[in-house]
RNA sequence: GGUGGGGUGUCUGAGCGGUUGAAAGAGGCAGUCUUGAAAACUGCUGUGGUCAAAAGCCACCGUGAGUUCGAAUCUCACCCCCACCGCCA
């Protein structure tokens, strides 16, 4: 959510952004909306102003004769409340919705484009791998191996249902054992958060209302006196980032406790909707994954939060340097980062089978448009209220990096050789054999 | 799932129809004293809106609806927390 005073001041600006992120947004009935309830919420203080003026005399009031005086002036008073209390609700609902679709401003520096096309290189590291010898798909190797199962998936889960076996799970969990130990190391703050969501998280987070249709819903089931169901809609989350910001929702925080790092590892639920025909085979779009993300809350300052962008795009480089994957860093264009985002990038790691660069890590700068919607503030050292600026980033997310582990580590004779660093969390086995 | 007790500011906690935006204490900030610190004493100390700012005004005591001239206080529903019982990885 952006400031409605810097709507106001900067329509022109906000409107821009709309064109470059091609978002439909009605600027210009939002703040005739805007206008007209604050015309409205100005009546009725001035009415209210005048009750609790009459209401402050009634004790005072000597006898009955002046007391129902008084009574018979406040409720004259009453006559039009109801009515401008109506359609104050109705205008705030709709002001309400409008601003929660509002993008936030791009950076200057983000390539414009409407769509993925504009996206641009802005790093790669190491060679894509030349094999002497064909190579093979994960899903191929995973039937050779024993380690990947999406037809029982699919039997006992449908489409996009998949089972990880044998020497995969302790891969999967060696990836996450190490991808944990550098966050400590990097000082984050560590936690395994709740993916069953309320809605305020999700629509502080940014995810919705947008992101509507991505996202499951389950129910609450609780019953009124009259036996009519209620259910408070509760959302399966597909990341931690919701959740890990949700946790300082309407709070002050202090400055000197920002900036505030945090790393949650949970189970991920993408209903994927959109993208029915796309990467139907294999592990690389899936309704469960999981996934251990970074999360940063810090001062609101756009130099201080850059530099944690790229920061946090390191942490991620580092993971994948450590398993020696070749992988590109892209620049991500005004259409494709996203409504609540200020600058973004994807990380790309090498995919032998698809002889492309497959995205694995997604990096996100969204200012204080966050913090807004939730409602965490900080107190600066002049005793100011200020809303933080918020970052999220992902550290590494299974299976999907195991794709790129897999295929990028198959030997000439159908093994799989296991990454150097991973090693130890696997007892010290190097190579992944087909089973006899 | 059942029964009982609760949700008040940064925290503890009082208030249970009308000068209550809210006692008291703790904490925080500033000052006095002190070589310095501690102690003691004094003062200040919620958020948001109108609003760019001051004064004024308005709103906010879990959430939403209601009763009333007037609600933190009464009624209803929902959410959450605590205790005990039941079930359970």
């Amino acid at each position: 959510m952006l400031d409605i005073k810097f709507i106001r001041q900067n329509p022109d600006a906000v409107k821009d952004a709309c064109v470059k992120k091609n978002i439909k947004c009605d600027i210009d009935k939002l703040l005739d909306v805007d206008q007209k309830r604050i015309k409205i919420k100005q009546d009725l203080e001035a009415i209210a102003a005048e009750k609790n003026k009459a209401s402050k005399a009634i004790p005072q009031a000597k006898d009955q004769i002046e007391r129902d005086t008084i009574i018979k002036a406040m409720k004259a008073l009453d006559e039009n409340v109801s009515n401008l209390e109506k359609k104050l609700k109705e205008l705030e609902a709709e002001y309400e919705q409008m601003m929660l679709v509002v993008p936030n401003i791009p950076s200057e520096d983000s390539p414009i484009s409407p769509d993925e096309s504009g996206n641009v290189v802005a790093e790669t590291w190491g060679e894509p791998k030349k094999f002497d010898f064909p190579v093979k798909d994960h899903i191929q190797l995973g039937k050779d191996l024993d380690l990947i199962d999406t037809e029982a998936g699919v039997k006992t889960s449908g489409f996009r249902g998949y089972y990880l076996k044998n020497e995969a799970v302790f891969l999967h969990f060696a990836i996450f054992w190490h991808a944990l130990n550098l966050m400590r190391e990097k000082g984050f703050k560590m936690f395994v958060p709740p993916t069953i969501l309320r809605e305020f998280a999700l629509v502080g987070s940014g995810h919705l209302p947008a992101g509507r249709d991505e996202i499951y819903q389950i129910g609450n089931p609780g019953k009124l006196e009259s036996g009519e169901e209620v259910k408070e809609p509760l959302y399966l989350t597909g990341t931690a980032e919701p959740s890990l910001l949700a946790y300082h929702a309407g709070q002050i925080l202090n400055e000197k406790d920002l900036p505030i790092k945090m790393c949650g590892i949970s189970q991920c639920y993408r209903s994927e909707v959109g993208s029915y025909g796309k990467d139907a085979k294999g592990l690389y779009r899936v309704h469960e994954f999981m996934k251990v993300e970074q999360v940063l809350i810090c001062k609101n300052d756009i130099e201080e939060s850059s530099q944690w962008l790229e920061t946090m795009r390191e942490i991620s480089q580092t993971i994948l340097k450590d398993l020696e994957l070749p992988h590109r860093v892209l620049s991500i264009c005004t259409g494709d980062m996203g409504a609540g985002k200020y600058k973004m990038y994807d990380i790309e790691t090498w995919m032998p089978s698809r002889q492309a660069y497959g995205e694995t890590h997604s990096d996100s700068n969204l200012t204080d448009w966050q913090a807004r919607r939730l409602n965490t503030r900080y107190r600066d050292k002049e005793g100011n209220i200020k809303f933080p600026h918020m970052l999220n980033n992902t550290v590494v997310a299974s299976p999907r990096i195991l794709i790129a582990v897999m295929e990028n580590y198959q030997q000439a004779d159908g093994s799989i050789a296991i990454p150097k660093v991973l090693q130890p969390y696997l007892g010290g086995m190097t190579q992944i054999f087909a089973k006899k």
